[in-house]
DNA sequence: CCCTTTACCGTATGACGTACGACAATGAAG
DNA sequence: CTTCATTGTCGTACGTCATACGGTAAAGGG
């Protein structure tokens, strides 16, 4: 289960963190004695560790170990665990490299927004550990900006309310998140115990010779003869992902096409 | 950030333990101490605690604590902890209540569709530390089977080829539950840190100020500026996630009506 | 050289899950 | 009624975690 993190702490400093302080009050102090870390080291130690052994094995012991120096020493860099946190998570955002506003981009809406379906679940599986942190109130860092701006631009200008430009960025984001979450779960699974999903349900066999009721479950039963779970698991979950994006798209084309129906158009 | 907590333990345990050991092999031993415990009664101080104060509050000392007993000794009940939160996760996700094969259930896929939403994102709102729990590999408990079973006989009979029934059902639940999962954490996080996500933004207008990049943002903006954000942040996760769901069916309500388009229908 | 400023980090605290093993209760067997 | 295998209870111990506190080391200005 999850551990909070978010949410708690001063928002100058964690904003500072996040932008690096871009802006005037950067200049080192001039007395004292030199750091012998940086905020990037620190934010890469952390992110090796993690990507390679999941979250839990970025705890502040072990990453100031990675770095040659005491736990504490961390503490003078980051104001606590929780901002380590969401600068790891905005670091992986802005990996994604979505164009920005004069960059080339795909042809169509609908190109554009896989992009960043294909880019944000490329994100997950090469960092499963992102699955296990809460993402509502994000850190406001560059790379929720640049996700936000690009995934807003592609569902713009089609006609669609504000509002519901909104809506359609904030339901594709979920859609796309949770699947591309879903996977790297399964291949951090597949990792970390050392068995497929699918040998896992070999070894449940027992569940549908002991206690799986025929009659309780008339249309699971129907789905299983008629031959619906005949491709792997992985493979089932790649198709499920693809046919609820193709029609949450297809549902959202249909609604411009229309001129603007629904009840989400009046601002 | 979240820790594992499934797939290792031996399944045969596992899986007598959510079906509350059906079947003949379930008689009480003849010899030995009696237990002064039930599972029962540790799997409901253990939901009591998680629903008051999250899910790190269900821990095996408080849960014990909680019921007068020693930590140890729950584990004469339950092989791990990771056994407890399945059957945690199995009794909240059966307290749906959905409809089974028999029951009265609403007219129209659609309706069916929408009820298993409300109660899921209802199930999501009363338990918030379920957005905390992974759900790939669940546990295959009486509420697993019972929702997957609705799920699945609300799509089916609609003309989709069975990898598509499959399909749809497993996108509908994923759209669905990441919402939920999404609205249960905006509730959690403004019990636990007594502050709304509104008036969390509201802390954060430095950002704005001192950060935000309008000309590499020009779509924030622009939507910024029409009005798009102009309702609370809860109205607005409520607005997109009606928005979508509403797109998704349409979507899938498309292709019924084409007559079975789409690449998924080979099977 | 001193002294203020800054960085480093050892130690301690109270949480967590659970392995181990001593102990207590129970009822069948003698 | 006693014995004893069986079963349930749970105190202690270990290694993990984040981080508060306070002492110490380095560096530059005066």
């Amino acid at each position: 289960m999850t551990m909070e993190h978010s949410g708690g702490g001063d928002p100058d400093r964690s904003l500072a963190l996040l932008w690096r302080e871009r802006g005037p009050a950067a200049a080192a102090p001039a007395r004292g004695r030199k750091p012998t870390l940086t905020l990037d080291r620190i934010v890469t130690a952390a992110l090796a560790l993690a990507d390679a052994e999941g979250s839990a094995a970025a705890s502040m012991h072990r990453v100031a170990k990675e770095l040659g120096s005491g736990t504490m020493t961390l503490y003078t860099y980051v104001p606590a665990k929780a901002e380590l946190l969401d600068l790891m998570i905005d670091e992986v955002l802005t990996e994604r490299a979505l164009p920005a506003p004069g960059d080339p981009r795909p042809d169509g809406w609908r190109a554009q927004v896989r992009l960043y379906a294909e880019r944000t679940r490329a994100m997950f599986l090469r960092h499963p550990w992102l699955r296990q942190v809460s993402m509502v109130r994000p850190a406001l860092g560059p790379g929720v900006m640049a996700g936000q701006e690009y995934l807003l631009s592609t569902v713009s200008g089609l006609g669609l309310s504000p509002r519901q430009v909104v809506a359609a960025a904030s339901s594709i984001d979920a859609y796309v998140t949770a699947n591309a979450a879903s996977a790297a779960a399964g291949q951090q699974l597949e990792q970390a115990t050392g068995e497929t999903t699918d040998t896992w349900w070999d070894q449940r066999t027992v569940f549908w010779e002991k206690y799986f009721d025929v009659e309780r479950h008339p249309s699971i039963v129907r789905v299983w003869t008629d031959g619906g779970y005949e491709v792997s698991t992985a493979e089932a979950a790649a198709e499920a992902y693809e046919f609820g994006l193709d029609r949450l798209l297809d549902g959202i084309d249909a609604l411009i096409g229309t001129g603007r129906g629904g009840g989400t158009g009046k601002a």
